[in-house]
DNA sequence: AAGACTAGAATGAACATTCGTTCTAGTCAA
DNA sequence: TTGACTAGAACGAATGTTCATTCTAGTCTT
């Protein structure tokens, strides 16, 4: 039930493949990266691409599974290593921030790719698991009494819209200095914009 | 020097063409757009497509040029009609709710086309003119004693990205009453996030 | 030897772009 | 005023390429 449209067996050929598709998407776009590109960057051969995959959307689908189940749950860690609103949010964004600076295909994938344009009826990103947890995050602490009263989604923005700003700016380049030099700083603004 | 790579003369013709790719861009991505699409949605043959724009990312790099220039502008005349960075700040924010109210398309087009991937050689859309501007709108308030002093960038993005993020929303189909409705809850997080 | 896997050539559809032609409106000559 | 001439605007069928996908012939693994 919790489960996937697009199960995937995972065998070091597979991983070759999503890597590859990871690297290429995010660098040229879906639609400028072709089959036999992956092909040459995976050294996985074509009928092998389409023994594991139903198609190239299949790819991108199974990527943007797996990328999301990742994320949710590294919170939900962060939701039980974490008691307060205060610390949840805050390692939220520090794991982002992370997360951007390791990993940055997987943030621009998660973050830019329009999914809505090249993988149909899939959900808008902000709207998948991970997103939803950092709502929830925000909600409990007007309920804690740690954040004040307001739309919760409102005050989600607030306290998240900063960071994620920040990273969709390393990401495009604008930013010299590693996220997490800002850490402090943007967490004080987010905290101060909603705490009671 | 201000101006554009793409220059293009302004007909009647030229504006259906324009319309319509802006339409069909933003609903179903420059890729799944195609030359037939745009010549039957704007009533335009393809031969004439062709003699007023290079090619198809002409018409994309026309588009951005255009809604760039008039958010520009706008943001001009806000500074020109408001003396305070806390002024300033807002009604910038006030203007991108209605704008994105008004002409989704637009706004759809400016924040989530990942312009880089088909407009080779465009650079982010974060670092266009208008987004400029609104960093300017904080640093000058940094200046006067209205916001605290703290790294610019990092203040810019306090104080539009949880208003960025509702937009965002808003366009995805998360947020069901219009902008506006939010605009003093956000501002209040923004300013506050912010002010000295 | 059977099943899973790999390979890469072959296929066919879709698409951006070109090009030769037609149309339109304006200008000029008589 | 009429008719010839011109420039550029508009057209859309034809072209050639690209690419996702399929297919056939193998090669391992157990």
């Amino acid at each position: 039930m919790a489960t996937t449209t697009a199960e995937i067996k995972r065998t070091p050929a597979t991983e070759q493949v999503l890597g590859a598709a990871l690297n290429l998407f995010t660098e040229q776009g879906f639609f400028n990266t072709s089959i036999p590109d992956i092909v040459k960057a995976s050294s996985v051969s074509t009928g092998s691409i389409y023994h594991y995959f139903r198609d190239k959307e299949g790819i991108a689908r199974s990527l943007y599974e797996t990328l999301v189940e990742r994320m949710e749950s590294s919170f939900s860690e962060i939701e039980a290593t974490h008691a307060t609103a205060h610390d949840r949010c805050r390692a939220a964004i520090a794991l982002l921030f992370e997360l951007t600076e390791q990993e940055p295909a997987v943030m621009r994938f998660m973050l830019f790719s329009r999914h809505k344009e090249f993988i149909p009826d899939q959900k808008p990103v902000c709207s998948s698991r991970p997103f939803v947890q950092m709502r929830e995050m925000v909600v409990a602490g007007m309920e804690s009494g740690e954040v004040r009263e307001m739309t919760p989604i409102v005050a989600a923005s607030a306290v998240f819209g900063g960071a994620l700003r920040l990273i969709q700016l390393r990401l495009d380049g604008i930013l010299d200095a590693p996220l997490p030099d800002y850490l402090d700083e943007i967490w004080q603004c987010a905290w101060r914009s909603v705490a009671v």
